[in-house]
DNA sequence: CGGGCTCTTGACTCAGCTCAAGATTTGTGG
DNA sequence: CCACAAATCTTGAGCTGAGTCAAGAGCCCG
């Protein structure tokens, strides 16, 4: 499909600093793990990734599947929950674009995924990555650092599980949503919200009826108001940063 | 205090497989990050590190403290949690002893650590265990183990904390100790609970009357019983699995 | 053996859940 | 482009599991 490695490895400097083919063109090459690869790595890389595309609704991964893939989010919004045996849910993150989806190494998924809207993943199989991390320090580190951040948010959504009000929790939420996807100002943001109430709520641990209460609070309180279902704006980020700690 | 690491690598061969010293007779060796080591990587970690005792409710240390010490916990256990502006207080976990107290990456603690008994630390000065990880990949790799660890242990939380009920919560909590610290057979076992009342509701999600109220219950219903204050027995560890995932 | 803990139990309250109607949005086919 | 069915979301009314408040029981340690 495109020029071969060696081509470029030969040629003038200017080349060796931009990627080739699909990765000079990816939208999330600086925010993912491979912003930490060289030119030469990046298109080793490149050679054993394959791009596919999930349908809203549709299962990634089964928890507990001992997997073959793992991947970069190339676009779209991926759930990750688990379940109990009566079918309660809970939602432990959501990914976005230029997040990594995978168990780097316990080799198995912890938690079920799925597309919440159409999702464009970039995969490698597992084992040939695996095998990339040994040879790259950089790259090991860079995936531990990502399982770093992940264990930080984790953490602090046990904080709001076990002790927010139910105010707190959407508040919360809105705020996730602010930091990691929105268009942010000082005072105020846009955020798309792709994924349903029901989904928020098996985030938060509430009902959908209690999300949906919430919301409409926060929009008569005028820290939220509607631009269309899916997208919301943040008239007042610190007001809404201070209920999400209870501070009023 | 010892001999110099030279003599012993000069030394026999039976010499160079045994570490000398206090690893020598490190009761969590084998099952702390110190297990990867090989004798001479052990002795040059060894001298590197130094111990300390915590008395029970000291404060090991504090949310966002850029650090200094990083640890191994030789004995004893440690509550780590956040808290809410209005002193509101979830715990994340507990460490026992063999299990490593430190944010290897980011340089922050994302969370408070106190003693809950007597602890035993065996500390390293962060940055120079960050140098060892980076000349060692082997280390960095056992590190980034125990994070991927401790990550799928807060999802499993995570679960409890949003969707169970407070009877699932408890027999979780058991269960939890059990396979952590329990000597277990395969229908029973017996469990040190050194922590309050009031910390195991705080890990719940939980007040204390509560988490009161349902030990109770499975005392009634034959699961448990009292050896002692702070000691249990689990009485039918199959049956208080189900129940920990709400099948009856 | 008594003072100060922690833990247990009881009685009552309430935040968030359940159940049930409507309202709004979305998708589809003519 | 509109109509209409299906899905999602909102709102209301009443219920309930866990919280709050309060009293009493055990336990530990001088």
């Amino acid at each position: 499909m495109r020029m071969g490695g060696a081509t470029a490895e030969q040629g003038c400097l200017r080349l060796k600093q931009v990627p080739t083919g699909r990765c000079a063109v990816c939208g999330v090459r600086q925010a993912s793990f491979c912003s930490v690869l060289s030119t030469a790595e990046l298109q080793q890389l490149h050679a054993m990734s394959s791009q596919k595309i999930f349908e809203p609704g549709e299962l990634i991964v089964e928890e507990d599947a001992s997997v073959r893939q793992v991947a970069n989010v190339l676009s779209g919004t991926i759930k990750l929950f688990k379940l109990l045996p009566d079918g309660r849910q809970q939602i432990t993150g959501f990914l976005f674009g230029g997040d990594f989806l995978g168990p780097m190494l316990s080799g198995e998924y912890a938690t079920f995924a799925e597309a919440v809207n159409r999702v464009e993943l970039c995969m490698f199989d597992q084992d040939r990555l695996r095998e990339r991390m040994d040879a790259w320090p950089h790259l090991e580190r860079r995936l531990f650092e990502d399982a770093t951040q992940t264990l930080d948010r984790a953490l602090d959504w046990m904080l709001l599980l076990g002790r927010k009000t139910a105010t707190e929790r959407v508040a919360s939420f809105f705020v996730m949503l602010a930091d990691r996807v929105g268009e942010k100002n000082d005072a105020t943001a846009v955020v798309e919200v792709p994924m349903s109430r029901s989904d928020i709520a098996d985030y938060l641990g509430l009902t959908m009826e209690t999300v949906s209460r919430q919301i409409s609070q926060l929009k008569r309180a005028g820290l939220l108001a509607a631009q269309g279902q899916h997208v919301l704006e943040i008239r007042d980020l610190p007001t809404l940063r201070r209920r999400a700690e209870g501070s009023q």
